[in-house]
DNA sequence: GTTCTAGAAC
DNA sequence: GTTCTAGAAC
């Protein structure tokens, strides 16, 4: 049914506004998933109301003056949402029922950030695309599955050929993007994600970005902390399984080390005053 | 995941 | 004195 398509309008004029400096040569796929909206009715724009109602009342006193609260809009019900099957295997459910990281925790957002279609940048019928709401680079998109599916553990061979489009996916992302001949991109999975629900980066090389700033943001995009997509589709290849090692965790503790030169940079100002070097605008 | 802030580092 | 980090709170 839902063949290729991107959300809806907003999700139009944001990506139109985002390419904007694209030439026609350059947005032939963009363009592809333009006519296929204007061929359908986008069923995303018909979401109802927002009754999971958690995102204004349980806050701690604060200045609401930031305007990243303003981002923080809940999606609507996922039940608005087209979702090909009833998740039957929702790993996630008996977690999610837990008191401590139930539906309202910070760290499910991810499950109603995708819903909401203006955050939505591409979707078909097994994965969507939204953009990372706090960017650790010039373009930083994630893919996720319609399915749930908690976190990599939870991966298993009978989603070989979903991690596989995952992949695709995040190609034709890079593809489209208007500085894919400059900017070098890698697509991979952080090997302890903080948000549940299984999302796929897609994250420019500059990490030029006023949202990275800490030791763990770096080091969970330049080590191997960060693992490589094609390694998961190999693993699960090779195995029917994701193993994760460990000590992963230790590694967000190393010393800054610019991804390009090798570079070893006291601080965080320090190494972003650095890549300018390598990355300039 | 982010924000906030005490106190370490300079 | 200011800058910056790390850990608690959310």
């Amino acid at each position: 049914m839902l063949k290729c398509q991107f959300a809806g309008l907003s999700a139009r004029k944001e990506i139109t506004s985002q390419f904007s400096c694209l030439t026609y040569r350059q947005l032939s796929w963009v363009e592809v998933q333009k006519r296929l909206l204007k061929t359908k009715n986008a069923p995303g724009s018909k979401f109802k109301e927002d009754t999971s109602g958690n995102h204004s009342s349980t806050k701690r006193p604060r200045e609401t003056t930031s305007e990243d609260r303003e981002s923080h809009r809940e999606a609507p019900s996922m039940k608005a949402a087209k979702q090909p099957e009833k998740a039957s295997e929702a790993i996630n459910h008996g977690e999610a029922t837990k008191t401590s990281e139930g539906f309202g925790h910070w760290s499910q957002g991810l499950k109603s950030s995708m819903q909401d279609p203006k955050m939505q940048v591409y979707k078909d019928d097994k994965v969507v695309v939204i953009k990372d709401k706090y960017p650790k680079a010039r373009y930083h998109w994630l893919v996720l599955p319609w399915q749930a599916i908690s976190s990599l553990k939870a991966l298993g061979d009978e989603h070989c050929n979903l991690v596989k489009h995952m992949q695709k996916v995040a190609d034709q992302m890079v593809q489209q993007c208007p500085h894919a001949d400059t900017l070098r991109f890698r697509t991979g999975y952080h090997a302890i994600p903080s948000m549940s629900h299984v999302h796929l980066h897609v994250i420019s090389q500059d990490f030029d970005s006023p949202c990275l700033k800490n030791k763990k943001h770096w080091n969970s995009f330049t080590s191997d902390y960060f693992i490589e997509s094609q390694d998961i589709i190999q693993m699960l290849e090779t195995y029917g399984k994701v193993t994760v090692k460990e000590g992963m965790s230790e590694l967000l503790k190393l010393p800054l080390r610019c991804h390009m030169c090798h570079k070893e940079l006291s601080t965080i100002p320090a190494l972003k005053e650095h890549l300018k070097s390598h990355f300039p605008k």
